[in-house]
Parts: C-alpha cells; sequence; structure tokens
DNA sequence: TTGAAAGCGATACCAC
DNA sequence: GTGGTATCGCTTTCAA
C-alpha cells in the first residue's frame, strides 16, 4: 500500500509509478514546499543555491513532471485553452483552417497556455458538448467553425470558471466574445466583382456536406444582397454536393438556369464546377464566369485561373494575444472584436470578354 | 472566504463560481459521498429513488459539472487521450488527416475518453514536449504524422502514468506500440506501377516542406528498392516546394533530367507539378507519366486524370478500440499493430503509349 | 533558510 | 440507506 514509503527510484523504468513532488523532497533531502518554490521560480531569496541545485538534480533524477490537475486544482485555475470544433466539419475545412490550429496552438504557448483542439462530436447537444468542456476547467474556450453554441452553453462555461468563451465565425451569443470571419462579405464581393463585369445572373454554390451551411448560408446572403442593389441581377443558390456526380448532375441543367456567372463557394467547390462545366463544353469564362475563395494554390493552378475572394483573418497571433487579455481581465465585457476584411484577387475564370 | 456558506445558488449568472459537490449536497440536503454515488451510478441499492431524484435535481438546478482535475487526481487515472501532431506539419497534411482525428475523437468519445489534438510546438525538444504531455497524466498518448518522439520521451510518458504511448506512421520507438502507415509501400507501388508500363527513368519528388521528410524519405526509398529490381531501372529524387516558382524551376531542368515518369509524392504535389508540366508544353503521359497518392477528388478531376496509390489505413474506430485496450491492459507487450495495404488507381495520367 | 500543515474537489472505505 | 473522513499531488501561508 504504502507505496512512497521507500526512498528508492523505481528499480524498473517502465514501471507506472508516477513520481511526485515528495519523491523529490525526499531524495534531496529537503521539503515539499522547497521543491515547489524551486520548481516554479519562487525560489529567490528563500532557498539557497546549493538547495535549488539539489532539487533539480533530483527533478532531473526521477524524470519528475508536475501533475497538472493536481495544480490547477490548487492553484484554482488552469492554462488549458480548447479549441472547439464540430467533428464532422473538420475534415471539409482546408489548410486555412489547419494552419490556424497549429499557429494558434503556439501562440497560445508562448503565453503560458495549452491549445487543445476539442472536436464536438456529431449528434451530440450543445450542452452535452460543453458540459465536456466544462469538466476540463478550461481557461478559455475559442469555438471555431460554426461550433453549436447557445447561450445555456455559454452559461455552464462561466458558471465553471471559465473566463473567456470567444466564438469565431457565427456572430456571438449573449455573454460570449465573437470574432466575425465575416461570410456576407465574401459572398458579397463575388457578387460585385461578376455584377461590375457585367454579369446579372449568378448561381451561388451551396455545399450538402453537413455542417457548412453555417457559412454557405451567410455566403449567399451577401451575394443576394449584393444583387438586390442592382437592376436586373439575379442570384440563384445551386446545391451541390463533394463529389463528381452531384456535379454533374448540376451541370445537366445549367443551360436551363441561364446563369452567366457562378460563385462556387470556395476554391474546391470551383475546381469540381469547373470540371463539370468544361467536361460540358461551357465556354470559362466566356459563358460562364466563376469565382472561388480562400485563394488556395489551387487557384492558380486551374486552367483558366481562378478568380478567388481571399478573406483577411485576424491572424492566431493577434487572437491568441485576446484570449490572454480576455483570461487576466475576465470582467472585459464581451463584444466582438476585430474586422475582417475581403480581397478579389481577380483572374481569368472571370474575365469580361 | 466562505462562499459555499450560503444555500442560494449565484444569484448573477455569469459569476465565475464554479459549483462543487458540496453545493449539490448541501442544496439536496444530503452528504457529499451521496452525491457522489448517485451522479456515478453506483447507487444502485444504496440510496433510495427519492433521494436520487433530490441529487439530481440539485445538480440540474446548479448547473453541476464534475471537475475532471479533481476527479482524475483521486481516482489516479485520467480518461484523456492526446493526439500529437507536429504543430508545423498539420496543415501540410490534408483532409484524410483531419477526417482521422474527428474520427478518432469520436470513436474515442464511445469508449468514454476525451480525445484532443495538442500539437507539439515548432523547435521544442521532443523531451520538453513530453514533458508537457505527460503534465496532463493522458491515459494514452497518439503521437500522428511523425510527432518527434525519442525513447526517452516514451519513458517519460511511461513513469508518469500513461499507459499506452502509441506512435502513428513511423517506426515504432522501443516501449511503444506502433501503428504503420507503410509510407514505403506507398512509393514501391508507384514504383512498381510505372515500371510495368515500361517506365525506366522515374523522378521522386521530394516535398521541401519542413516535416514531410519523415514521410518522403521512406516513400522514396520504397521507390528506389523496387527499381533496384529491374534491370536499366533508375530512380531520381526531384526536390520540389509547394510553390509555381519551385515547380517552374523543377520543370526548366526536365529535358536534361530524362525522366519518362514522376512520382509525385501526392495528389497536390501531383496537381502543381503536372500544370507546370503542361505548361512547359511536357506530354502527359506521353512523354512523362505521372503519380499521385491519397487518391483524392482531386485525382479524378485533374486532365489527364491522376493515377493515384491509395493507402488503407488502419480506420479510427480500429485504432480506438486498440487504445482502448491497451489502456486496460497496460501488460500488453509493445508491437506493431494493424498492416496497412495500398492500391494503385490506374487512371489516364500514366496510361502506356 | 526551511518545514509543517491546511486545503483545492471528488471518491470510496467503513461505521452508523 | 447515509454520512464522516482519509486521500490523491500540489501550492502557499505561517511558524520556526
Amino acid at each position: 500500500m504504502n507505496d512512497s514509503s521507500g526512498a528508492g527510484p523505481a528499480p524498473h523504468p517502465g514501471t507506472a509509478t508516477a513520481p511526485t513532488s515528495a519523491a523529490v523532497a525526499q531524495l534531496a533531502g529537503v521539503s515539499r514546499a522547497t521543491v515547489s518554490y524551486v520548481l516554479n521560480g519562487q525560489a529567490a531569496g528563500r532557498v539557497s543555491e546549493a538547495t535549488q541545485a539539489r532539487v533539480h538534480a533530483a527533478a532531473q533524477a526521477l524524470g519528475y513532471v508536475p501533475h497538472a490537475a493536481a495544480r490547477s486544482l490548487r492553484s484554482g485555475s488552469s492554462n488549458l485553452v480548447l479549441i472547439t470544433a464540430p467533428a464532422d466539419t473538420v475534415p471539409a475545412f482546408g489548410p486555412l483552417f489547419a494552419a490556424f490550429v497549429a499557429d494558434f496552438q503556439t501562440a497560445l504557448q508562448g503565453y503560458g497556455y495549452t491549445g487543445v483542439l476539442h472536436g464536438a462530436s456529431i449528434g451530440q447537444a450543445p450542452e452535452e458538448a460543453a458540459r465536456a468542456w466544462a469538466a476540463l476547467r478550461p481557461a478559455a474556450v475559442i469555438a471555431t467553425l460554426g461550433t453549436p453554441l447557445t447561450e445555456r452553453s455559454v452559461e455552464i462555461l462561466k458558471r465553471s470558471g471559465t473566463s473567456a468563451v470567444v466564438s469565431h465565425g457565427p456572430p456571438p451569443v449573449p455573454g460570449s466574445h465573437g470574432i466575425p470571419l465575416d461570410q456576407e462579405s465574401v459572398g458579397a464581393a463575388a457578387a460585385e466583382h461578376l455584377l461590375a463585369g457585367g454579369r446579372r445572373s449568378i448561381g451561388v454554390v451551396v455545399p450538402q456536406e453537413h455542417g457548412l451551411q453555417m457559412f454557405s448560408a451567410p455566403r449567399l446572403a451577401g451575394a443576394e444582397a449584393a444583387a438586390a442593389g442592382v437592376p436586373g441581377a439575379r442570384v440563384v443558390p445551386l446545391e451541390l454536393s463533394c463529389t463528381e456526380e452531384s456535379a454533374a448532375e448540376l451541370v445537366a441543367r445549367w443551360p436551363q438556369l441561364g446563369l452567366d456567372a457562378v460563385f462556387a463557394y470556395n476554391d474546391e467547390y470551383a475546381m469540381l464546377l469547373m470540371r463539370a462545366l468544361q467536361d460540358a463544353g461551357v465556354d470559362i469564362p466566356g459563358a460562364t464566369a466563376v469565382v472561388g475563395a480562400d485563394d488556395l494554390l489551387l487557384a492558380r493552378l486551374l486552367r483558366p485561373r481562378l478568380t478567388s475572394v481571399r478573406i483577411e483573418l485576424p491572424g492566431a497571433q493577434e487572437i491568441a494575444a485576446l484570449v490572454d487579455r480576455l483570461i487576466r481581465e475576465p470582467q472585459t465585457p464581451p463584444g466582438v472584436h476585430f474586422k475582417s476584411s475581403v480581397h478579389v484577387e481577380a483572374r481569368d475564370s472571370s474575365r469580361t470578354a
């Protein structure tokens, strides 16, 4: 039972006996308090240099790793930052999101936080997911990609001590902070570009992939709003799945749709649609102009080169800085932070005749 | 100080006072022990139905969420499963990896674990990263995408109680379990396919992107091994970055390379290279056959359609089942699990004349 | 300069 | 059927 009564370290490396600060203290011949001071840099002027060296040596020898749970239990706050995303939509997002997560985690680490990505499982109620997050007592939760987030979710998190809840994308739920992704502007920019080129019948691709509605709907709305200001302009929603069959089906109806332009949601859908259109003999951009979004390398590799709407997102560094501020000053009133701006990278696929 | 002395819940929702099991007990008029039994389903035959109902009601009213850190401190084991990946390479991986993570997290949840993705920051020493993971006392660590993992890292994790360390991709470090991704086979399959088509001078793209060497090296080695068995066959490594400039530079040297085939690492590099080759007037597959890998939708959208090597990976479900077994039976001797198989999806880009 | 000891929140043994 | 209570590993105040 008393496995900590023996002074020796585990004889067989690999034995699952996590060394505690008590073990370090014993090996160094000091008290646990001293170990804590030394290992947390609070030893200045309290513990002698010689003792500090002994403690460090003992910790090293034992391979001591502090127990994050115990630490945060005692200190009352964790350094965990949860980045949440609806599990089913993560794969549908491209390298942009992956890069964001990677950069964000790195930036958070610079502030002393541990950022982890926690996918909300399919079919899980928002509140259920919120409880799972709250159980970890994170310092902050960043809900990306339209993570289902209700007012009740935010309350659960806040009540369990999460100081910052930031939603990245959809309009912020009351009580949470928001970082807009400005989907309307993307649709609007695409439509405006096409309208400026003289196009009047604009199809807007609405991906049928689960979880993308949260992004496609505002993009469509933005395009519709832009078209509303131009006499004779119309916008037609086009349902499309990410398969060749779906694209072929859509293109089969192309003549009767009477479109002279299409905003294809993003570069990947644009590629899919362009291929189907070209296979059907539709001239791009002559008969139909095509615009994508995200401005991936892909866009420049297509022929004709793909016009693409690029979103200038707030960088991971800036969001990390915001999160740090929100954690240290929890009184900061919830609101919307940053502005994102959009640029249209005009290329051949939407060239005016 | 005594914030738990009052029986009433926090008057202002949003006040950061996490309700504890003591608060639930007080509201329900029972002891903390009873609360624990009821909320963990250990109440069968111990606590009356009426009491259970009162406890549940109280927990509901307070929005009580158990403190995972306290629980795992007491129980000695957490239900956390860490999925690690080198932060700088995550964006370079496509939807396949994102889908794996999403599925894996969902599968883990089915076993009662909380799976989170934890990117190892750039420039962090393997042991430093291992200590950060160990601090969380995870039940298991899945090191994906060639996460730097040393024997010492594994020891750190094992000593701090992690029962399973699984490396997903590179050959397993002693003490850890391995799930092969079989990169050699991918390169070998591509080369064999090209050799069977009569090609003899095979270029193999080696991406210069940081972190991809761990995958490109064995793919190259596999191709070289396959070529070694065929008289007159040769393999030429081709360094390439994921930019148009780099591709143009490579293609400028194409004539003097004298290649009649190229294995382009994956579909995305293949697209980049094919575009550059076509722009330079190189006939595909006439002059040069091209083979990609991953068999993305992309491959079918290119013209000529891209031949692609598809890897049948062990599914997220199966790996989750393995992890669960390893956690419950930590004595399972480390070894290599599953086999991956490769298929060549032959299309126009490598058609024999 | 160092150590003893009180708790953070949850669990489970053992007594009532 | 229920309730005290010791305990997990760590931090930090206070005393020596």
